[in-house]
DNA sequence: ACCTGAACACCGTTCAAGT
DNA sequence: ACCTGAACACCGTTCAAGT
Protein backbone atom coordinates (compact mmCIF):
# COMPACT_ATOMS: atom_id res chain seq x y z
CA UNK A 1 0.00 0.00 0.00
CA UNK A 2 1.47 3.21 -0.69
CA UNK A 3 1.96 5.64 2.45
CA UNK A 4 0.51 8.56 0.68
CA UNK A 5 -2.68 6.48 0.42
CA UNK A 6 -2.61 5.34 4.47
CA UNK A 7 -1.88 8.86 5.88
CA UNK A 8 -4.79 9.97 3.70
CA UNK A 9 -6.90 7.76 5.10
CA UNK A 10 -5.75 7.88 8.49
CA UNK A 11 -6.46 11.66 7.90
CA UNK A 12 -9.92 11.18 6.83
CA UNK A 13 -10.83 9.28 9.92
CA UNK A 14 -9.54 11.46 12.13
CA UNK A 15 -11.51 14.10 9.92
CA UNK A 16 -14.45 12.17 10.65
CA UNK A 17 -13.83 11.50 14.54
CA UNK A 18 -13.28 15.23 15.10
CA UNK A 19 -16.64 16.29 13.17
CA UNK A 20 -18.21 13.56 15.57
CA UNK A 21 -16.66 14.75 18.63
CA UNK A 22 -18.16 18.28 17.93
CA UNK A 23 -21.74 16.97 17.38
CA UNK A 24 -21.28 14.74 20.20
CA UNK A 25 -20.36 17.68 22.51
CA UNK A 26 -22.96 19.65 21.24
CA UNK A 27 -26.06 16.91 21.38
CA UNK A 28 -24.93 13.87 23.44
CA UNK A 29 -24.46 10.29 22.55
CA UNK A 30 -28.22 9.61 22.38
CA UNK A 31 -29.14 12.31 20.45
CA UNK A 32 -26.18 12.27 18.02
CA UNK A 33 -27.31 11.29 14.53
CA UNK A 34 -25.05 9.69 11.01
CA UNK A 35 -27.21 12.29 9.53
CA UNK A 36 -25.61 14.90 12.05
CA UNK A 37 -22.35 13.63 11.78
CA UNK A 38 -22.72 13.75 7.91
CA UNK A 39 -23.92 17.64 8.04
CA UNK A 40 -20.90 18.55 10.63
CA UNK A 41 -17.71 16.98 8.30
CA UNK A 42 -19.86 17.62 5.20
CA UNK A 43 -19.40 14.25 3.72
CA UNK A 44 -21.84 12.13 3.02
CA UNK A 45 -23.41 9.23 4.45
CA UNK A 46 -22.04 6.47 2.32
CA UNK A 47 -18.57 8.51 2.85
CA UNK A 48 -18.48 7.81 6.60
CA UNK A 49 -19.50 4.42 6.25
CA UNK A 50 -16.69 3.88 3.86
CA UNK A 51 -13.98 4.54 6.30
CA UNK A 52 -16.21 2.78 9.92
CA UNK A 53 -17.90 -0.06 9.05
CA UNK A 54 -20.80 1.18 12.05
CA UNK A 55 -21.39 4.10 14.41
CA UNK A 56 -19.86 1.93 17.24
CA UNK A 57 -16.72 1.78 15.69
CA UNK A 58 -16.77 5.03 14.95
CA UNK A 59 -17.71 5.98 18.69
CA UNK A 60 -14.47 3.32 19.73
CA UNK A 61 -12.16 5.60 17.54
CA UNK A 62 -12.98 8.49 19.19
CA UNK A 63 -13.08 7.13 22.73
CA UNK A 64 -9.49 5.89 22.19
CA UNK A 65 -8.28 8.86 20.09
CA UNK A 66 -9.69 11.44 21.87
CA UNK A 67 -11.26 10.66 25.49
CA UNK A 68 -7.98 9.41 27.12
CA UNK A 69 -6.48 12.28 28.90
CA UNK A 70 -2.55 12.77 28.37
CA UNK A 71 -0.52 9.99 31.06
CA UNK A 72 3.03 11.27 29.71
CA UNK A 73 3.49 13.03 33.07
CA UNK A 74 2.57 9.69 34.76
CA UNK A 75 4.35 7.44 33.26
CA UNK A 76 7.71 9.56 33.35
CA UNK A 77 7.18 10.37 37.60
CA UNK A 78 6.98 6.32 37.19
CA UNK A 79 10.78 5.97 35.05
CA UNK A 80 12.06 9.03 37.45
CA UNK A 81 11.78 6.79 40.08
CA UNK A 82 10.23 9.61 41.91
CA UNK A 83 8.11 9.01 45.25
CA UNK A 84 4.57 9.27 43.98
CA UNK A 85 1.48 8.32 46.40
CA UNK A 86 -1.52 7.40 45.23
CA UNK A 87 -2.98 10.62 46.52
CA UNK A 88 -0.93 12.43 44.53
CA UNK A 89 -0.79 10.33 41.51
CA UNK A 90 -4.98 10.78 41.73
CA UNK A 91 -5.09 14.58 42.00
CA UNK A 92 -2.33 14.82 38.71
CA UNK A 93 -5.21 12.79 37.00
CA UNK A 94 -7.92 14.74 38.29
CA UNK A 95 -5.93 17.81 37.73
CA UNK A 96 -5.35 16.83 33.98
CA UNK A 97 -8.48 15.45 32.78
CA UNK A 98 -9.96 19.01 34.39
CA UNK A 99 -7.42 20.76 32.35
CA UNK A 100 -7.93 18.71 29.05
CA UNK A 101 -11.69 20.57 29.00
CA UNK A 102 -12.99 16.78 28.66
CA UNK A 103 -16.68 16.70 29.37
CA UNK A 104 -17.67 14.90 31.96
CA UNK A 105 -20.75 14.50 30.87
CA UNK A 106 -19.97 12.65 27.58
CA UNK A 107 -17.43 10.63 29.62
CA UNK A 108 -20.98 9.46 31.61
CA UNK A 109 -22.69 8.75 28.53
CA UNK A 110 -20.43 6.60 26.94
CA UNK A 111 -19.83 4.67 30.17
CA UNK A 112 -23.28 3.92 29.86
CA UNK A 113 -23.39 3.22 26.22
CA UNK A 114 -20.78 0.92 26.89
CA UNK A 115 -22.65 -1.54 29.26
CA UNK A 116 -24.71 -2.23 25.89
CA UNK A 117 -22.25 -2.01 23.57
CA UNK A 118 -19.65 -4.75 23.61
CA UNK A 119 -17.17 -2.86 21.29
CA UNK A 120 -17.60 -0.03 23.20
CA UNK A 121 -17.06 -1.60 26.54
CA UNK A 122 -14.16 -3.22 25.24
CA UNK A 123 -12.25 0.03 23.91
CA UNK A 124 -12.76 1.58 27.20
CA UNK A 125 -11.74 -1.42 29.31
CA UNK A 126 -8.57 -0.92 27.07
CA UNK A 127 -8.29 2.40 27.93
CA UNK A 128 -8.88 1.92 31.12
CA UNK A 129 -6.11 -0.61 31.18
CA UNK A 130 -3.67 1.78 29.78
CA UNK A 131 -4.52 4.33 32.84
CA UNK A 132 -4.27 1.19 35.45
CA UNK A 133 -1.01 0.42 33.95
CA UNK A 134 0.29 3.99 33.70
CA UNK A 135 -0.97 4.34 37.54
CA UNK A 136 0.69 1.25 38.37
CA UNK A 137 3.81 2.50 37.17
CA UNK A 138 3.77 5.76 38.49
CA UNK A 139 3.05 4.60 42.23
CA UNK A 140 5.77 1.28 41.97
CA UNK A 141 8.40 3.61 44.31
CA UNK A 142 5.65 4.08 46.70
CA UNK A 143 3.99 0.29 46.57
CA UNK A 144 7.88 -0.77 47.04
CA UNK A 145 8.48 1.46 49.89
CA UNK A 146 5.27 0.14 51.53
CA UNK A 147 6.14 -3.24 51.62
CA UNK A 148 9.47 -3.50 53.42
CA UNK A 149 12.73 -1.59 52.21
CA UNK A 150 13.92 -3.75 49.71
CA UNK A 151 13.75 -2.19 45.92
CA UNK A 152 14.48 -4.41 43.60
CA UNK A 153 15.09 -2.99 40.11
CA UNK A 154 12.67 -3.38 37.95
CA UNK A 155 14.61 -5.49 35.41
CA UNK A 156 16.26 -7.86 37.56
CA UNK A 157 15.13 -11.24 36.85
CA UNK A 158 13.10 -12.60 40.22
CA UNK A 159 13.04 -15.73 41.65
CA UNK A 160 9.97 -18.46 41.69
CA UNK A 161 6.81 -16.35 43.06
CA UNK A 162 7.65 -14.59 39.46
CA UNK A 163 8.43 -17.39 37.49
CA UNK A 164 5.17 -18.60 38.27
CA UNK A 165 3.07 -16.08 37.56
CA UNK A 166 2.46 -14.54 40.70
CA UNK A 167 2.99 -10.97 41.68
CA UNK A 168 5.61 -9.69 44.15
CA UNK A 169 3.67 -7.59 47.13
CA UNK A 170 4.98 -4.28 46.05
CA UNK A 171 3.67 -5.42 42.48
CA UNK A 172 0.25 -7.08 43.77
CA UNK A 173 -0.28 -3.82 46.05
CA UNK A 174 0.10 -1.05 43.40
CA UNK A 175 -2.31 -3.22 41.23
CA UNK A 176 -4.93 -3.23 43.72
CA UNK A 177 -4.05 0.50 44.64
CA UNK A 178 -4.64 1.31 40.92
CA UNK A 179 -8.38 0.27 40.72
CA UNK A 180 -9.04 2.24 43.98
CA UNK A 181 -7.45 5.40 42.44
CA UNK A 182 -9.70 4.48 39.25
CA UNK A 183 -12.95 3.92 41.17
CA UNK A 184 -12.17 7.66 42.89
CA UNK A 185 -11.80 9.23 39.59
CA UNK A 186 -14.91 7.72 38.25
CA UNK A 187 -16.80 9.20 41.51
CA UNK A 188 -15.71 12.64 40.65
CA UNK A 189 -15.97 12.38 36.83
CA UNK A 190 -19.65 10.53 37.63
CA UNK A 191 -20.62 13.45 41.35
CA UNK A 192 -19.49 16.12 38.75
CA UNK A 193 -21.36 15.69 35.90
CA UNK A 194 -24.62 15.15 37.80
CA UNK A 195 -24.33 17.57 40.23
CA UNK A 196 -22.06 20.15 38.50
CA UNK A 197 -18.53 21.55 38.96
CA UNK A 198 -16.25 20.70 41.90
CA UNK A 199 -13.03 21.80 42.90
CA UNK A 200 -10.44 18.77 42.90
CA UNK A 201 -9.10 19.31 45.97
CA UNK A 202 -12.23 20.53 47.75
CA UNK A 203 -13.15 16.35 46.36
CA UNK A 204 -10.56 14.93 47.76
CA UNK A 205 -10.58 16.68 51.36
CA UNK A 206 -14.54 16.14 51.24
CA UNK A 207 -13.92 12.27 50.26
CA UNK A 208 -11.06 11.76 52.61
CA UNK A 209 -13.17 13.32 55.74
CA UNK A 210 -15.93 10.70 55.01
CA UNK A 211 -13.40 8.03 54.83
CA UNK A 212 -12.07 8.83 58.24
CA UNK A 213 -8.38 10.55 57.61
CA UNK B 1 -62.88 10.43 40.58
CA UNK B 2 -63.88 7.36 41.94
CA UNK B 3 -61.39 5.74 44.07
CA UNK B 4 -61.51 2.56 42.14
CA UNK B 5 -60.77 3.72 39.10
CA UNK B 6 -57.14 5.75 40.56
CA UNK B 7 -56.26 1.91 42.21
CA UNK B 8 -56.85 0.62 39.02
CA UNK B 9 -54.81 3.19 37.21
CA UNK B 10 -52.00 2.87 39.72
CA UNK B 11 -51.52 -1.28 39.28
CA UNK B 12 -51.65 -0.92 35.63
CA UNK B 13 -48.79 1.80 35.95
CA UNK B 14 -46.59 -0.70 38.10
CA UNK B 15 -47.61 -3.87 35.85
CA UNK B 16 -46.37 -1.82 32.72
CA UNK B 17 -43.50 -0.32 34.93
CA UNK B 18 -42.44 -3.94 36.35
CA UNK B 19 -42.32 -5.43 32.50
CA UNK B 20 -40.03 -2.36 31.42
CA UNK B 21 -37.50 -3.35 34.13
CA UNK B 22 -37.62 -6.69 33.76
CA UNK B 23 -36.74 -6.07 29.71
CA UNK B 24 -34.51 -3.10 30.61
CA UNK B 25 -32.46 -5.90 33.26
CA UNK B 26 -32.00 -8.00 30.62
CA UNK B 27 -31.41 -5.66 27.39
CA UNK B 28 -29.98 -2.22 28.41
CA UNK B 29 -31.69 1.01 28.19
CA UNK B 30 -30.47 1.28 24.54
CA UNK B 31 -31.25 -1.59 23.19
CA UNK B 32 -34.97 -1.30 25.07
CA UNK B 33 -37.50 -0.29 22.53
CA UNK B 34 -41.50 0.02 23.32
CA UNK B 35 -42.43 -2.92 21.19
CA UNK B 36 -40.51 -4.70 23.84
CA UNK B 37 -42.31 -3.71 26.88
CA UNK B 38 -45.41 -4.49 24.68
CA UNK B 39 -44.80 -7.88 24.64
CA UNK B 40 -43.76 -8.30 27.94
CA UNK B 41 -46.41 -6.73 29.14
CA UNK B 42 -49.16 -8.37 27.25
CA UNK B 43 -50.18 -4.90 26.31
CA UNK B 44 -50.90 -2.89 22.96
CA UNK B 45 -49.07 0.29 22.03
CA UNK B 46 -51.79 2.44 22.13
CA UNK B 47 -52.48 1.13 26.16
CA UNK B 48 -48.67 2.25 26.82
CA UNK B 49 -49.09 5.21 25.86
CA UNK B 50 -52.64 6.07 27.21
CA UNK B 51 -50.45 5.34 31.21
CA UNK B 52 -47.32 7.44 30.31
CA UNK B 53 -47.37 10.13 27.82
CA UNK B 54 -43.70 8.98 26.22
CA UNK B 55 -40.81 6.94 26.68
CA UNK B 56 -38.78 9.20 29.14
CA UNK B 57 -42.18 9.60 31.04
CA UNK B 58 -42.02 5.69 31.76
CA UNK B 59 -38.21 5.51 32.19
CA UNK B 60 -38.71 8.73 34.95
CA UNK B 61 -41.54 6.60 36.63
CA UNK B 62 -39.34 3.37 36.68
CA UNK B 63 -36.26 5.48 38.35
CA UNK B 64 -38.56 7.16 40.95
CA UNK B 65 -40.84 3.56 41.86
CA UNK B 66 -37.68 0.81 41.85
CA UNK B 67 -34.08 2.45 41.71
CA UNK B 68 -34.28 4.21 44.72
CA UNK B 69 -32.61 1.78 47.78
CA UNK B 70 -34.41 1.67 50.96
CA UNK B 71 -33.38 4.85 52.99
CA UNK B 72 -35.86 3.80 56.32
CA UNK B 73 -32.90 2.67 57.95
CA UNK B 74 -30.66 6.05 57.34
CA UNK B 75 -33.36 7.60 58.09
CA UNK B 76 -34.36 6.08 61.52
CA UNK B 77 -30.96 6.01 62.94
CA UNK B 78 -31.20 9.91 62.11
CA UNK B 79 -33.78 10.14 64.45
CA UNK B 80 -32.48 8.13 67.10
CA UNK B 81 -29.82 10.66 67.64
CA UNK B 82 -27.18 7.77 67.42
CA UNK B 83 -23.71 9.05 66.38
CA UNK B 84 -23.62 7.91 62.72
CA UNK B 85 -20.39 8.61 61.19
CA UNK B 86 -19.87 9.49 57.33
CA UNK B 87 -18.03 6.41 56.73
CA UNK B 88 -20.35 4.37 58.35
CA UNK B 89 -23.34 6.02 56.79
CA UNK B 90 -21.66 5.42 53.15
CA UNK B 91 -20.84 1.81 54.03
CA UNK B 92 -24.77 1.07 55.15
CA UNK B 93 -25.94 2.82 51.57
CA UNK B 94 -23.57 0.54 49.65
CA UNK B 95 -24.66 -2.27 51.75
CA UNK B 96 -28.23 -1.60 50.94
CA UNK B 97 -27.38 -1.06 47.31
CA UNK B 98 -25.99 -4.62 47.42
CA UNK B 99 -28.80 -6.21 48.71
CA UNK B 100 -31.06 -4.54 46.85
CA UNK B 101 -30.02 -6.57 43.75
CA UNK B 102 -30.69 -3.82 41.92
CA UNK B 103 -27.82 -3.80 38.72
CA UNK B 104 -24.90 -1.20 38.52
CA UNK B 105 -24.67 -1.45 34.82
CA UNK B 106 -28.60 -0.28 34.44
CA UNK B 107 -27.75 2.58 36.87
CA UNK B 108 -24.96 3.62 34.93
CA UNK B 109 -26.61 3.56 31.99
CA UNK B 110 -29.59 5.57 33.51
CA UNK B 111 -26.89 8.21 34.61
CA UNK B 112 -25.85 8.69 31.02
CA UNK B 113 -29.76 9.12 29.32
CA UNK B 114 -30.16 11.49 32.32
CA UNK B 115 -27.11 14.14 31.18
CA UNK B 116 -29.24 13.97 27.44
CA UNK B 117 -33.18 13.79 28.63
CA UNK B 118 -33.90 17.05 31.07
CA UNK B 119 -36.85 15.13 32.18
CA UNK B 120 -34.69 12.16 33.46
CA UNK B 121 -32.22 14.33 34.76
CA UNK B 122 -35.00 16.10 37.02
CA UNK B 123 -36.04 12.91 38.29
CA UNK B 124 -32.29 11.63 39.10
CA UNK B 125 -32.06 15.23 41.19
CA UNK B 126 -34.98 14.26 43.12
CA UNK B 127 -34.18 10.41 43.92
CA UNK B 128 -30.68 12.04 44.70
CA UNK B 129 -32.12 14.63 46.65
CA UNK B 130 -33.91 12.47 49.04
CA UNK B 131 -30.70 10.51 49.44
CA UNK B 132 -28.66 13.51 50.36
CA UNK B 133 -31.27 14.83 52.52
CA UNK B 134 -31.59 11.02 54.70
CA UNK B 135 -27.56 11.64 55.14
CA UNK B 136 -27.66 14.87 56.17
CA UNK B 137 -30.51 13.46 58.86
CA UNK B 138 -28.56 10.29 59.33
CA UNK B 139 -24.68 12.12 59.93
CA UNK B 140 -26.75 15.25 61.54
CA UNK B 141 -25.58 14.23 65.03
CA UNK B 142 -22.02 13.33 64.06
CA UNK B 143 -21.78 16.53 62.45
CA UNK B 144 -23.13 18.28 66.12
CA UNK B 145 -20.23 16.83 67.56
CA UNK B 146 -17.80 17.88 65.41
CA UNK B 147 -18.48 21.26 65.49
CA UNK B 148 -18.26 22.06 69.11
CA UNK B 149 -20.45 20.14 71.75
CA UNK B 150 -23.19 22.49 71.44
CA UNK B 151 -26.34 19.65 70.52
CA UNK B 152 -29.18 21.58 69.78
CA UNK B 153 -32.61 20.06 69.88
CA UNK B 154 -33.43 19.68 66.29
CA UNK B 155 -36.89 21.67 66.73
CA UNK B 156 -35.38 24.47 69.23
CA UNK B 157 -36.37 28.07 67.70
CA UNK B 158 -33.09 29.09 66.28
CA UNK B 159 -31.38 32.57 66.30
CA UNK B 160 -29.90 35.00 63.28
CA UNK B 161 -28.27 32.19 61.11
CA UNK B 162 -31.04 30.28 60.05
CA UNK B 163 -33.64 33.16 60.19
CA UNK B 164 -31.40 34.73 58.05
CA UNK B 165 -31.46 31.20 55.25
CA UNK B 166 -27.86 30.78 56.27
CA UNK B 167 -27.32 27.37 57.88
CA UNK B 168 -25.69 26.44 61.03
CA UNK B 169 -22.30 25.13 61.03
CA UNK B 170 -23.04 21.87 61.69
CA UNK B 171 -25.71 21.56 59.27
CA UNK B 172 -23.29 22.89 56.56
CA UNK B 173 -21.03 20.66 57.44
CA UNK B 174 -23.51 17.60 56.90
CA UNK B 175 -24.65 18.74 53.82
CA UNK B 176 -21.36 19.33 52.30
CA UNK B 177 -20.44 15.48 53.84
CA UNK B 178 -23.53 14.25 52.16
CA UNK B 179 -22.20 15.04 49.03
CA UNK B 180 -18.88 13.07 48.82
CA UNK B 181 -20.41 10.45 50.61
CA UNK B 182 -22.50 10.31 47.04
CA UNK B 183 -19.52 11.09 45.05
CA UNK B 184 -18.36 8.10 46.85
CA UNK B 185 -20.96 5.55 46.23
CA UNK B 186 -21.37 6.74 42.43
CA UNK B 187 -17.49 6.00 42.25
CA UNK B 188 -18.47 2.01 43.94
CA UNK B 189 -21.36 1.72 41.27
CA UNK B 190 -19.26 3.14 38.00
CA UNK B 191 -16.24 1.24 39.23
CA UNK B 192 -18.27 -2.04 39.84
CA UNK B 193 -20.30 -1.69 36.94
CA UNK B 194 -17.60 -1.25 34.51
CA UNK B 195 -14.76 -3.67 36.01
CA UNK B 196 -16.76 -6.41 38.04
CA UNK B 197 -17.85 -7.25 41.36
CA UNK B 198 -16.26 -5.46 44.21
CA UNK B 199 -16.70 -6.19 47.98
CA UNK B 200 -17.92 -2.74 49.61
CA UNK B 201 -15.26 -3.83 52.61
CA UNK B 202 -12.61 -3.89 50.06
CA UNK B 203 -13.50 -0.88 48.45
CA UNK B 204 -13.27 1.09 51.48
CA UNK B 205 -9.77 0.09 52.63
CA UNK B 206 -9.03 0.51 49.01
CA UNK B 207 -10.04 4.10 48.61
CA UNK B 208 -8.96 4.80 52.06
CA UNK B 209 -4.96 3.70 51.78
CA UNK B 210 -5.62 6.23 48.05
CA UNK B 211 -6.38 9.16 50.01
CA UNK B 212 -3.84 8.72 53.21
CA UNK B 213 -5.88 6.84 56.04
C1' DA C 1 -10.70 3.17 -4.28
C1' DC C 2 -13.55 6.59 -2.64
C1' DC C 3 -17.81 8.57 -2.79
C1' DT C 4 -23.01 9.55 -3.81
C1' DG C 5 -27.79 9.36 -2.26
C1' DA C 6 -32.01 6.63 -2.89
C1' DA C 7 -33.88 2.51 -0.72
C1' DC C 8 -34.79 -0.65 3.32
C1' DA C 9 -35.97 -2.33 7.88
C1' DC C 10 -36.96 -0.63 12.26
C1' DC C 11 -37.79 2.90 15.87
C1' DG C 12 -41.01 6.15 18.88
C1' DT C 13 -45.31 8.29 18.54
C1' DT C 14 -50.08 9.40 16.83
C1' DC C 15 -54.80 8.71 15.89
C1' DA C 16 -59.24 7.02 13.85
C1' DA C 17 -61.92 3.43 15.21
C1' DG C 18 -63.58 -0.09 18.55
C1' DT C 19 -65.45 -1.65 23.42
C1' DA D 1 -62.21 5.76 29.59
C1' DC D 2 -59.29 2.37 28.07
C1' DC D 3 -57.56 0.02 24.39
C1' DT D 4 -56.33 -1.56 19.38
C1' DG D 5 -53.08 -1.59 15.59
C1' DA D 6 -52.25 0.64 11.10
C1' DA D 7 -49.88 4.83 9.64
C1' DC D 8 -46.14 8.44 9.92
C1' DA D 9 -41.65 10.61 10.35
C1' DC D 10 -37.10 9.43 11.35
C1' DC D 11 -33.15 6.39 12.44
C1' DG D 12 -28.84 3.28 11.10
C1' DT D 13 -27.26 0.73 7.33
C1' DT D 14 -26.85 -1.03 2.46
C1' DC D 15 -25.90 -0.94 -2.29
C1' DA D 16 -26.16 0.06 -7.34
C1' DA D 17 -24.19 3.55 -9.77
C1' DG D 18 -20.75 7.32 -10.53
C1' DT D 19 -15.68 9.32 -10.61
Amino acid sequence: MPKVTDAYREARRDEIARAALRVLERNGVRDTSIADIVEESGLSTGAIYSHFSNKVELARYVVGRFLLPRLDALEAAGDRDEIVTPRQALRGMLTAFSEAGLSTTLVLQFWGEAMVEPGLHDEMLRTAGRLRAALTHAIGPWARAQTGGAVPAPDAASAAPEASGELGPAEALAAATARSIVALAQGYIANTAVFGPRDVDEYLAGTSAVLGC
